[in-house]
DNA sequence: TAGTGGTCTAGACCACCAT
DNA sequence: TGGTGGTCTAGACCACTAG
């Protein structure tokens, strides 16, 4: 089984959606009269409507149906996705370049190492890259990592070929990032990020800071990101 | 049946974490054998499982187990939450308030218009309204009402004494607010900001705009908040 | 009352992971 | 290989909404 049964389900749903066979705000074919015509049971059914559910594209209403939401497209890729970040330009329609300025091995400070969960004054890497949309800079990167995760230090050059922190470790380590735990604030550039973005220092700027955890809630990276607040910007949905 | 079983077995899990029976990191009991201690099919188990993984609390490892995460409480709670913004401010331990600067009735110009559904030039409502923390003004709010949706004008008076906008829907119309699809942006204030929250004119602000949706898909309401960035912070989980 | 989604069961087989 | 979570089925009953 390559691809689970209820996965298909949700995308012959999708397609649906997007053919106007059923159309925004529309009431969908209900439960059992489905799961009967596209020869799956209902539980199977039910989990495709979980999964669209939850990707917003459709509302059930106990006693009512379940109904084709509003833009079914539109939403999503917001500020609560991990995403790549290049990707993420590239999907906006725009030309995405990553370009790692520089890799320095250094010894980590208290208030990083204690969010890193390490010792002060452990060896570690710090990488600072930027990230381009149609060759202008938008995003300033600053990463931590703990030396302990790199056997190596020559592996980080392979830093240099991926797009991302993100897809360095997924590709080159045994470490998975699942969650940014962060906060986000606005503020002005520092003299660094004004450089380096060459922007003007009254520009605000979308400011990212807190840790990367792999799939063990193990601490893989601290990292901050200036993000151009005139080039940039997030969706979002806040819900009860 | 008061409380579905499947939230009950979730509940009791949730104790047993608090409790220390499984402590973080740990494994907890196998699905098969879990299901038959607690007296309850695999499938609701699953469910119950489902729930606790979605809130954050445990992981699952295809082929290894669930465990329970790393700080099960601390998380939650942040910018992809639609809440009260004064219960907000008073969890983060600061003495809130909610003023309203003003109603005035207007009609609604077509940028606005055409995000509620409503021909341009409807009549509206305008309101201007402050929060608090601490007797500092750290959001202004401005929103735009569909004049559609309040049959009298006097029932609006009731704003005043309610906490926020939301609570106004809630307790005085048969609008349920359900989300807010905004964009996130970073500004400087525009002089009337500048002066209602008594900020330089070079402080960043955290911008958000958009659109209050109700459980129907109805826009129920334009928005844009400007929240200070040096008194107001949002916490932020960027998950895959 | 009829129809809808919500919950629950019992049992089966598959896919992943460690040994 | 044996144990774990992931998927799937068929059938039952409950709770909510509307006419």
């Amino acid at each position: 089984m390559r691809k689970p049964l209820y996965m298909e389900v949700a995308e012959e749903i999708k397609r649906r959606i997007s053919e106007g066979i059923y159309k925004p705000q529309e009431k969908l074919t209900s439960e059992p009269v489905l799961a009967e015509e596209l020869g799956v049971s209902r539980g199977t059914l039910r989990e495709a409507l979980t999964s669209l559910e939850n990707e917003g594209i459709i509302s059930r209403k106990h006693g009512k149906g379940s109904f084709v939401n509003k833009n079914p497209d539109k939403v999503l890729a917001g500020i609560e996705r991990l995403d790549n970040l290049v990707s993420t330009i590239r999907q906006a329609g725009h030309v995405a370049q990553d370009k790692v300025l520089n890799i320095d091995e250094i010894s980590i400070e208290p208030k990083i190492a204690e969010m890193l969960e390490v010792e002060p004054g452990t060896k570690g890497y710090v990488i600072e890259s930027l990230r381009f949309s149609d060759d202008v800079p938008v995003i300033y990167c600053y990463d931590v990592l703990p030396g302990g995760l790199i056997d190596n230090k020559d592996l980080l050059k392979a830093r240099y070929r991926c797009e991302s922190l993100t897809d360095f470790f997924d590709n080159h380590t045994k470490y998975h990032p699942q969650k940014f735990v962060a906060t986000a604030n606005a503020l002005l550039p520092p003299k660094r990020v004004e450089e380096l973005l060459n922007v003007a220092s009254t520009q605000p700027m979308i400011y990212l800071e807190g840790v990367m955890y792999d799939d063990n809630d193990t601490p893989i990276n601290y990292g901050y990101q200036y993000y151009r607040g005139d080039k940039y910007q997030f969706k979002l949905v806040r819900s009860r």
